[in-house]
DNA sequence: CTCTAATTTGCAAGTCATGCTAACTAACAA
DNA sequence: TTGTTAGTTAGCATGACTTGCAAATTAGAG
């Protein structure tokens, strides 16, 4: 995602508005690589302005992913993540704490598919499951964190899958 | 999964009951590869045994899932896919018509990643997105059959992520 | 046939995200 | 500074998908 002031010159030049919640989203967002969910950008910014809707949050959210500033990452938790990362890069979820990582594609094997059984592939999804560092320590502190809420039965178990937006 | 007949065996090794429910449900899911979610499912069986409940449809499904008998697999498109094939393949969607294929994982990259990065990777989830050759030929049909219900705003172009169900 | 624990149902509740609209305001012009 | 107006925000309602719960059933054993 681009800068906060690149983001305003951008929305100026598209006659979209420069309001105070969109430049606090700026710079929450800028450089955040915590794959925050609208409910923790919400409380976040809620400090900052407090009255600020969730509403509101989502609807930024959404126009910045519009506008390919950010992702919207499904790790299957329940809520989605925002990255305002767009380089090309997977993620890596701790099963045990609940992190979320970044991880250089280059540093794992590269992926790719050409048309397997006729299929075009245009996008591939990946996301790496396992410990983070933390966790494989002898006296890792084994508590998940990002409480996940939704669904404690089946989304306990549930095979996620990934998806990569396609170019629309 | 295993056969209708040797779930029965397994059910009843485990003190489960062998309820019609239950039955029905082995049939539906035997040899199963249309990624069905819990609705349709509850639709098919209810022309079977009308008056079955969307409830048991769940119970059922998450109880085989925990038996290790299906996977629950989450495209982010909503709802949930179950899918009763437990051997290592992945998915390939279609952007266009919304179908699921299974990929055999041989006819595609072999996926190996040791621990990058400090991270114990123990899973890594994949799917693929692009169009089916269906939707690829000229007059394709355009139809985007399972008509995605939860939202179609960030839906639609939100970033999927995947994962496996960890050795739980 | 009886009994009991496992199941099924039906409905309420919970989570996440979007639709809708009245009130508000940034941006621009006079 | 003030007026105008199209773009925004805030709230609340609604929708989709799942699960929690408790009462009513029932499969399976004795």
């Amino acid at each position: 995602m681009r800068s906060p002031t690149e983001l305003a010159q951008v929305f100026r030049e598209k006659q979209l508005k420069l309001t105070p919640q969109r430049q606090l989203l700026f710079g929450l967002l800028h450089d955040n690589d915590s794959h925050p969910t609208a409910e923790s950008l919400f409380e976040i910014a809620s400090k900052q302005m407090p009255g600020i809707s969730l509403r509101t949050i989502y609807q930024t959210l959404g126009e910045l992913a519009d506008m390919g500033e950010l992702q919207l990452v499904d790790l299957g938790n329940g809520a989605m993540r925002f990255d305002p990362n767009m380089g090309e890069h997977q993620h890596f979820v701790c099963g045990s704490c609940g992190a979320i990582h970044d991880v250089d594609i280059t540093s794992a094997p590269k992926l790719r598919a050409g048309s397997a059984e006729g299929f075009a592939v245009e996008e591939i999804g990946v996301v790496f499951h396992g410990r983070c560092d933390r966790c494989n320590r002898p006296n890792h502190g084994e508590q998940v964190s990002q409480h996940s809420k939704r669904s404690p039965g089946i989304q306990a178990k549930k095979i996620r899958q990934v998806k990569q937006a396609s170019s629309n």
